[in-house]
DNA sequence: CTCCAGCTGG
DNA sequence: CCAGCAGGAG
């Protein structure tokens, strides 16, 4: 373990605090600790730049201002909002999460981050940040700019563990900032210590999007949105082999996202649970 | 080509 | 532990 003295932890977090003083962004679920709002806000910026998920975000809360409001919308208007935003699984997941939340936590978000194991779509990172935002919790979450600046800052191995990094954090958070801090270090991160700058890689990197099965998915969930087709309907409409989107769509079936009725294929209004 | 406020199932 | 998962911007 990485010896890290007190004073260079101050000088540290002097620095970033600085920084943030008078360069922090204004972004709009920074305006609120609703924690609906900022569980919804956590959802969209998994793997998806901050520029891009403003503007969703802005017309999810408007469309559906209340935890109650998204529970029981329709899983095709959730996927239609969220269209363009990428995984569209995770549109499902954050639908299903709010639906038990709803039911088994009485709606208080912050009680059922504590179970976060039984949420589809939240992990550690996730349920962390909604209490450090919504909450001002002290604890910490790590995610790739916070892991880029810990490494870049502490001189740390690329491959260092999530074990490590998580234990590092814990020793830089300013007791009773959390929620300031955390602002702090990921518009430190994404604005001066990025990965460009620091040549530090992100821990996942992924396969090329074009031709493949990705790009399909996304594909075949436009046209479904649309309406409901059979499979001679689809194959045509969709320029690939039938054995590889015969897979796409069981697949697709597996994840409840579609299912096939009455021998068409069609988006899942409920899930079987 | 790269990266992005990650999570999941195998 | 790893591959898969959207899509757009640099």
């Amino acid at each position: 373990m990485k010896h890290v003295t007190r004073a260079q932890i101050h000088v540290f977090q002097d620095k970033v605090f600085l920084f943030y003083k008078t360069n922090g962004r204004k972004l709009p679920w920074r305006k609120t600790t609703d924690p609906y709002m900022i569980l919804l806000s956590e959802f969209m910026l998994q793997q998806t730049q901050v520029p891009r998920v403003i503007l969703y975000y802005k017309k999810w809360i408007k469309r559906w201002p209340t935890i109650h409001h998204l529970a029981t919308a329709s899983r095709k208007e959730v996927l239609q909002m969220w269209m363009g935003l990428g995984y569209n699984k995770r549109a499902l997941s954050l639908h299903k999460t709010v639906q038990i939340i709803s039911q088994t936590y009485r709606g208080d978000v912050l009680l059922a981050m504590n179970h976060f194991r039984t949420l589809p779509g939240v992990g550690l990172y996730t349920s962390n940040a909604v209490q450090i935002f919504a909450a001002n919790e002290d604890i910490v979450t790590v995610d790739t700019n916070i892991r880029r600046i810990f490494i870049h800052e502490f001189h740390l191995p690329q491959d260092t563990s999530k074990k490590e990094l998580w234990a590092l954090a814990k020793q830089c958070l300013p007791n009773g900032k959390s929620r300031t801090w955390h602002n702090a270090l990921m518009d430190y991160g994404s604005l001066v210590l990025t990965a460009k700058k620091t040549g530090i890689a992100p821990c996942t990197r992924q396969s090329r999007f074009e031709g493949s099965d990705r790009q399909i998915r996304a594909n075949i969930l436009r046209i479904l949105l649309v309406s409901s087709f059979s499979y001679s309907e689809l194959s045509e409409k969709i320029d690939v082999d039938n054995t590889r989107l015969r897979k796409i769509l069981e697949k697709l079936i597996r994840e409840e996202i579609i299912i096939l009725q009455n021998k068409r294929y069609q988006i899942r209004e409920e899930r079987s649970n």
